[in-house]
DNA sequence: CTGAAAGCGCTTACAG
DNA sequence: CTGAAAGCGCTTACAG
């Protein structure tokens, strides 16, 4: 393939000279008003076809594609896209596959919108710049599992945008949309608590936006400023406590990263317990994946020498060795609904909801079964 | 959490009147130029600090967020972000594995450079509208896997904006990446034939933009316009043509959509044909797992009855089951480096290379073995 | 250290 | 059907 000479030529002209075109050189090419080739391009109605063909033929010879966005975009107000924080960095986004499906579902409310999605990085551990976030040319925000004291998210706030906070705590004015974490963890750890397991261990991800692996106590866990963390670690508390399993002894083990590399370290150090806990919950599926490689690497068996259960319902849980019994939640939904909550704002219509809750389930798979301990 | 109560009753002012601060009115607030407050964000040496804190202060005040980043890329040229072109619809990026790897890696390299990444949808089949494509503002593209005859490829290069091709034929004057698609197919299908195996059967993922499920002849397959699919199947052609096998017996089922579910369908026309194939290969692991799935389903048993070898090398295929014997491509790199030879363009240094051709290997893993018929 | 002026590229009433 | 004028919100030499 290859494109005509004449606009290869053209782009070639440009990136010496580092210059395009511009509407008012296309205008006095032709010989008309600026006015008059923007109605070519907005308004084809406002002139004669031959007009416009005119318009058109000048453009293709200047090597103009069009009206600058930018400029345009100045002019009306409205930049044609929105704008996705993000935690961290944003490769993040597209190595949890929980991400993958919620921005799956936000672009497609984008799609049908006929809007771009720009993704931001919520800045790297190291530099965690606003900058990025104030430089955002978006017309609104969907504010995706960001730390609460993430002072990004007042950052965002402050542009005084449409935005919907995802998997956040509520903040007034603000449309939110996410699960009820806490009572969907305590399915996963009843369902534990019912197969006769009294013994357990956690595997968490990360609790704050710069916290380390190893083992969290209970003050620590209770001052996680990531919802999901703190909310589903409560909700397997409660659930344990009901069945008079004291919290108090549950190790628990947080994983700097929500990567399954991450749950082999917490493997060895659940694993090397006296007694070892027969009943394993993660808060994400990526973290019993990894789980579940190291138990079977460390010559034990699942669900028979240990059960573990997670979280989120990725679709690799259905296919992995054994099936993994989980929690699952509509992310594709979710990001769906994130993002038409957000366009229905941008049109000024009143947001269709301003706090959702999705419905989660337990499902029950292999890797589970009645303890014989 | 909640924000100060200041900013927060801003925002819902804002909310109603439906307008901003400007700098201009932080500028009469403070009873300074314009430039003055500019300088104050943007050049923090021109000003003294007392002086600038009393600007802030208005700004807050007046609930001014900071420059807008529209009329501030107007002024400088320059947008912040780089946009992604991907066929078809976006949520599709987000499903398919290997488009996810490499936006990852187009991510670390946006995050390194402070860039936002914008995505934008390469159309939907209903509606491929250029439009949003001309309106993006960004200052450079990345452009993903279109088909090449895709008209939407020329419109982004008309943009004359420096531009990075992916997976593509080559386009004069425009730096590109990818693997040698032949001779990693190649590979593939040697493997196949040095284990013994002579009746083979073909999954691919679709030639075309607006391609149907089903069988594909040769004809077809020749004027495939997705490079990966077209290259691809050449590649077995030749193994398998060097081996005396004829290729206008190989059956190629062409599947409509990267996806797992649509191989089913491939295998149960593929499993009933006479004699039965003992050995597939599939132009993508995603495709190779919804395989490997219905041949279970069918009651056969991999590699024991057929043996499967897919493409791409995506994570999941060392953890199926069996593990899935593949090509390796670096997904990752490829959009690292493409996103960094958009970059360097950018920045007006000569980029750093301009055709890059990154290695693939085979991984042997599980799913294929000798045949003994 | 500060301000007046020019201009980035466009669109939109409005008048003709 | 077409054009003159205003203005979107900012930054950057430049002069003081």
């Amino acid at each position: 393939m290859d494109i005509n000479p004449e606009s290869s030529k053209a782009r070639q002209t440009s990136r010496v000279s580092g210059r395009r075109a511009t509407l008012k050189e296309v205008a006095a090419e032709v010989g008309v008003s600026r006015a008059t080739v923007s109605n070519a391009y907005n308004r084809p109605d406002q002139l004669s076809e031959e007009l416009r063909v005119r318009v058109f033929e000048a453009a293709r010879r200047l090597g103009y594609a069009g009206p600058d966005p930018t400029a345009r975009g100045l002019r009306k107000q409205r930049t044609g896209a929105i704008g996705a924080l993000y935690t961290d960095r944003l490769s993040y986004a597209f190595a949890d596959p929980a991400a993958v499906m919620f921005f799956e579902g936000v672009s497609v409310a984008t799609e049908e919108a006929g809007l771009g999605l720009l993704l931001i990085p919520g800045g790297s551990l190291g530099q965690r710049d606003p900058e990025i976030l104030m430089s955002a040319a978006v017309d609104g925000f969907v504010i995706f599992c960001m730390a609460e004291d993430d002072p990004l998210v007042e950052a965002t706030l402050r542009r005084q945008m449409p935005a919907v906070l995802v998997d956040q705590p509520p903040i007034e004015g603000v449309p939110s949309i996410g699960i009820d974490d806490e009572a969907a963890a305590r399915l996963a750890a009843e369902h534990l608590t019912s197969l006769g397991h009294r013994s357990f261990g956690v595997v968490s991800f990360d609790l704050d936006k710069d916290s380390k692996s190893g083992f969290a106590d209970i003050d620590k866990q209770h001052a996680a400023t990531y919802l999901p963390s703190r909310a589903r670690l409560r909700g397997y508390e409660s659930a344990l406590e009901a069945a008079g399993i004291s919290w108090a002894d549950v190790p628990v083990y947080e994983c700097a990263e929500n990567v399954p590399g991450m749950a082999a370290e917490a493997a060895e150090a659940l694993l090397a317990l006296a007694p070892r806990p027969t009943a394993i919950i993660a808060t994400s599926d990526q973290l019993a994946f990894g789980f579940m490689e190291a138990v079977k690497k460390a010559g034990l068996s699942i669900p028979e020498d240990i059960s573990v259960v997670g979280f989120d319902d990725v679709p690799e849980a259905a296919r992995a060795n054994p099936p993994l019994t989980t929690i699952h939640q509509p992310h594709v939904e979710k990001g769906l609904r994130a993002g038409r909550m957000l366009i229905a704002q941008l049109r000024e219509e009143e947001p269709p909801e301003t706090q959702v809750l999705l419905p989660t389930r337990l499902v029950v798979r292999g890797s589970a079964a009645r303890t014989d301990h």
